[in-house]
DNA sequence: CTGCGCATGTAAACCGTTACATGATTGG
DNA sequence: CCAATCATGTAACGGTTTACATGCGCAG
């Protein structure tokens, strides 16, 4: 039990970094956050209410003029400790899904015009990966434009930037790799 | 609809590698497959069950002595269609959760006994993503010796692998990373 | 006056994980 | 004789995804 329940984990770590309303995280878990984990605001909102019941988490909230009410979370005390018995629990292996990888051990059974619309898709997807990586080393430089002077928060923050910015650099080289294989074939 | 319905199409491939039993494709799972796409034998069961109601594979019945029963399936026409169509549609991105990342970010939320847990942790995954990568490259010489007398499916099968070995060879480097940046926090 | 961003939700369908269950054969 | 491997399943639970729904204010 409690095995694949980490999506709390992320949201406190997230509010504990800033605190916010549900639809200000469900934004941080498209941009920053959403680098290592992905969520939507319907999840949000439904384990923020779970743990705002089971006073993890505490809500204020907050009127604004010129735009809707909103409630503000930040974590509480239980929340806290919730969070560092799970820091050192063991971190579970990554279960892999990528789609791409099946596609191509597939392509094997499809024909040249197959190959053809897999080596279209394969470009676009690497202009994607390669607008992903543009904007973290954007976000790199605009974030931590002096790593000699970082707090403990930023330095962490920014060793996992770098984690995704090798990801990125390492899937651009692979795509590279199968764009040659693919073009290969024909040969 | 039908887009996280993909462990079919994982299937679909696996069967068109090597008709096979359940019972296979789940170790296949667990082996070569399982690097890009994980699946427990409950789920390839249900979904194998499916599938062949559905006409995209057949089974037939093979009598072991010595050995229990099996139904090994191949891959019909329709469910080759089945995948060709898949197959030229866009790759999804893809979904990414990474437990470690929150669990480094959540480090600055912790005091100096959870940091100390926390490299032992890294240094353990670290650990079984050399074994990894050590039983790819393995591998690697094992399946493709000569790498320039390969059939399309042997290419293909050899990019894929190709990319986890690289994939490993990044986390591998990222992880000494972290691990030092950890280890500079003390300072 | 239309579309976008802010803000919060419900409902249904589906997927994935864990636990439990059965039974045969082979090797140590 | 006990453990491991082969072989196939059921049931329950929980997490994820998709579709649907509401309403305000602002900018063009």
């Amino acid at each position: 039990m409690m095995a694949g329940v980490a999506l709390e984990h992320a949201i406190l770590v997230s509010l504990l970094e800033q605190p916010g309303s549900g639809y200000e995280l469900a934004r941080r878990f498209d941009r920053s956050i959403g680098r290592f984990w992905t969520a939507t605001h319907q999840q949000i909102y439904r384990v923020l209410k779970r743990m705002e019941a089971d006073g993890w988490v505490t809500a204020e909230e907050i009127d604004q003029d010129g735009r809707p009410d909103k409630r503000s979370y930040s974590v509480a005390t239980p929340g806290r400790s919730v969070l560092t018995t799970w820091l050192r629990e063991p971190v579970q292996p990554e279960s892999v899904r990528h789609e791409l990888a099946v596609k191509i051990r597939g392509a094997a059974f499809d024909d040249a015009a197959g190959r053809a619309a897999l080596i279209a898709e394969v470009e676009r997807y690497r202009a994607d990966h390669e607008t992903t990586l543009h904007r973290y080393q954007t976000g790199e430089q605009r974030d931590f434009p002096d790593p000699g002077a970082l707090d403990t928060g930023q330095r962490l923050r920014h060793v996992v930037l770098r984690g995704g910015i090798a990801y990125e650099q390492m899937v651009l080289a692979w795509l590279d790799d199968v764009l040659d294989t693919l073009h290969g074939l024909g040969r």
